[in-house]
DNA sequence: TTGTGTTTTACGACCTCC
DNA sequence: GGAGGTCGTAAAACACAA
């Protein structure tokens, strides 16, 4: 039987040669995997061995305008012509998918085989797909930044406020004193009772760091609570 | 010119759906 | 089981700095 032309894979590993036959008229394949020599291996026999695979020479559609050529006896790998890209992308602008008969008519409306349609949009889907990624990326970054800045806005407030607080107790502080050196009245000893009433609420007054070290402060922001929400919602 | 990084084309493996 | 999908990747084509 005659397999047509013999390409020589030129990748050999594992101890394994792959050789790909391919017929002058059609561009299947039969891949034919020969054991060359088991001392040759790295040792690790019992390891699935992945094999690098030689590209498929594609010998149809080749009435495409001079962009396929022949190398050494090897068909080299044709780019599409600007005409067919844009072709292409409008199609793909329309409809992502691509069902068999649309398939067909595209690949006869610019000349190309129906498996390098499919293929192409198999790549445009998987390009179209990282782009959405990144971009969704993009945003996630730019409102946990927004977060992070609300962050420290805030903290910086709480040093602010734990601040005048201190200073207020130092002024309770002072004014009590003043108020225990004065001579007993009847209406300074009210006052002093006031002021004591007074700081003893303040010591009672939790510190801030007390309050919020144990609860992400990220986690009682509003905005934190909407963006988990809607990745909730993107995963369900 | 050449080395190197990126993009494009193509394929195999595997999965899902009808 | 076949068609068409995704995913990962090989390799050609291309861009560009050194």
């Amino acid at each position: 039987m005659d397999h047509g032309r013999l390409m020589e894979d030129q990748m050999v590993l594992g101890g394994s040669q792959v050789y790909h036959y391919t017929t002058p008229t059609q561009s299947s394949q039969c891949i034919m995997v020969n054991q060359i020599d088991g001392s040759s291996s790295s040792g690790e026999g019992s390891k699935p061995v992945k094999r690098r695979r030689k590209r498929r020479s594609k010998g149809t559609s080749a009435t495409n305008e001079g962009d396929v050529g022949e190398i050494g006896g090897m068909l080299r790998k044709r780019k599409l012509t600007d005409e067919q890209v844009n072709m292409l992308e409008y199609s793909f602008g329309n409809e992502h998918k691509l069902e068999s008969g649309r398939k067909e008519k595209i690949a006869a409306e610019l000349g190309l085989d129906p498996r390098q349609v499919a293929v192409w949009f198999q790549n445009r889907r998987a390009r179209w797909k990282n782009k959405k990624l990144e971009e969704e990326y993009a945003k996630l970054k730019n409102h946990h930044d927004t977060v992070v800045l609300g962050q420290c806005q805030l903290e910086s407030q709480v040093l602010k406020l734990t601040e005048q607080l201190h200073e207020a107790q130092n002024e309770i502080r002072k004014l009590s004193e003043r108020l225990e050196e004065m001579p007993t009245n009847s209406s300074s000893s009210s006052l002093s009772v006031e002021a004591n009433d007074a700081q003893f609420d303040f010591e009672l007054a939790p510190e801030p760091e007390t309050n919020y070290n144990n609860i992400p402060f990220y986690m009682l922001d509003n905005n934190y609570l909407q963006s988990m929400e809607y990745w909730d919602g993107l995963y369900v």
